[in-house]
DNA sequence: TCTGGGGTCCTAGGACCC
DNA sequence: TCTGGGGTCCTAGGACCC
């Protein structure tokens, strides 16, 4: 197994969880295991879209995405759930002081998908022992499903953990390049969308093999400093580090919703302008920061999008000033017409104790937040026994000090879904 | 009676400065 | 007597991902 992996080589896995909402509602409910599930946004109203589905609903072509009356004239026997992000949360920390087990080296990158760097690893098996180990213990403590990628890199072992669904294992090695990705079309590629992938045929690419033997100059011209870098990955280089600390970083903390319907009363949209603000307002106090300058976003009736942001004189979080300063920018750009969403985002986030030399809020903040979590941390124990997750951080010891310690995924790494229900803000 | 919400990174043009 | 040339900041928009 050793001989596989050249001495100065990294090992990479990519764990991607297996529709990942769907599956823990399985896991909380046992009867809806074997039928088609979807996760949907707003189950209520005409604007909601399917978040993730089942296998089962799969098969009938409900597809992420896809608006909920689609997916229901598709399958009308579909299970509907609004998403629980409490639950997902508390099933993604098991999975990842899982992974923490085999290396500190665990870059989360979603709330169901992280990389791992198992390179020193060694003492706990071949690479693939390691992915059967860990897939094995997800599931039996955790009663959830993951595919795994084992590569050099980053890029490959994403690719490969998407090759084999649901609980699969794959080895993508360089050698296996030639015969296992070029075959591939571009837009199979991650990284590579519709656009580049369209882009690319314009000069005669259409596999990861063409792009391995694209012409750089070419590539350059169309899609500058990108081309080059897909056509790295199409020849399986990658040198990014696995980065435990990049999921703390945040560059921007926004809200947007779309409305439940087209609106053009300016009151009503300052109505909704203060709403968003007071959202920012709770995250960017949650995650100790501020933001240096703001944007706003306006969807108009007819979808086409426009986005102004403004530097701030000085960096702000509470959101009375949020609200001012988003409509000012929102009487600048609005052209009056029907609109169909609104959005705020705070951008150029700076520290808080570097904004201000003032006691930290974080602690506060962070205690009310986390104590439904823990709930459901220990609920989910108590379904599976006491071996599920014993937290690496200890974080279920003083919630309230370790979450702001920085010292495992619990800070932020959630970031997206955490902030998703602002029914618990 | 289509198409959510959370993000990241990159590009390009104009302002401004030396 | 046509218009240098960097570099950085700011803003708007686009592509992509989960």
């Amino acid at each position: 197994m050793k001989e596989m992996y050249p001495k100065n080589g990294r090992v990479i896995l990519h764990v991607d969880m297996n529709s990942f909402y769907a599956s823990v509602e399985m896991a909380y409910d046992s009867t809806l295991k074997g039928k088609p599930l979807a996760i949907a946004g707003n189950p209520e109203e005409r604007r909601g879209i399917i978040v993730t589905c089942s296998y089962e609903a799969r098969k009938f072509g409900v597809k992420t995405t896809m608006p909920l009356w689609e997916a229901k004239k598709l399958c009308p026997q579909l299970i509907v759930r609004k998403p629980n992000f409490e639950r997902y949360r508390a099933a993604s920390i098991g999975m990842f002081d899982i992974l923490r087990q085999y290396t500190a080296l665990v870059e989360p990158v979603s709330i169901d998908e992280g990389y791992m760097d198992i390179t020193e690893s060694f003492e706990f098996g071949s690479p693939i022992e390691i992915a059967n180990s860990i897939q094995k213990r997800i599931l039996e403590q955790l009663d959830l499903s993951c595919s795994i990628g084992i590569a050099p890199n980053k890029f490959l072992a994403k690719m490969a953990s998407d090759m084999k669904k649901p609980m699969g294992i794959t080895i993508l090695r360089k050698r296996d390049i030639p015969k296992v990705l070029w075959p591939l079309n571009t837009n199979e590629m991650h990284g590579v969308g519709k656009k580049t992938a369209e882009k690319l045929t314009t000069i005669g690419i259409y596999t990861i093999g063409d792009l391995a033997n694209g012409n750089e100059i070419q590539l350059k011209t169309l899609l500058g400093i990108n081309g080059i870098r897909i056509k790295e990955r199409a020849n399986g280089i990658d040198q990014r580090p696995v980065d435990p600390e990049s999921i703390e970083e945040f560059k921007s903390i926004g809200n947007s919703t779309t409305l439940p319907r087209d609106i053009s009363n300016q009151q009503e949209l300052f109505h909704v302008l203060e709403s968003l603000a007071e959202t920012v307002s709770v995250r960017l106090k949650r995650k100790n920061v501020l933001a240096s300058a703001l944007a706003i976003t306006i969807r108009y009736k007819d979808r086409k999008t426009i986005t102004r942001s403004k530097k701030l004189p000085n960096p702000i979080q509470h959101k009375e000033d949020i609200a001012a300063f988003s409509k000012q920018l929102f009487l600048k750009s609005w052209n009056g017409d029907s609109i169909r969403l609104l959005g705020i985002t705070g951008n150029d986030l700076v520290d808080h104790d570097l904004a201000y030399k003032q006691l930290d809020l974080f602690s506060y903040e962070m205690d009310a937040k986390k104590e439904p979590l823990l709930k459901t941390l220990s609920s989910l124990r108590e379904k599976y026994g006491k071996n599920i997750i014993e937290p690496a951080g200890s974080h279920n010891v003083d919630p309230a000090h370790n979450i702001g310690t920085g010292t495992s995924f619990n800070k932020d790494f959630l970031r997206t879904s955490l902030d998703k229900n602002k029914d618990e803000e």
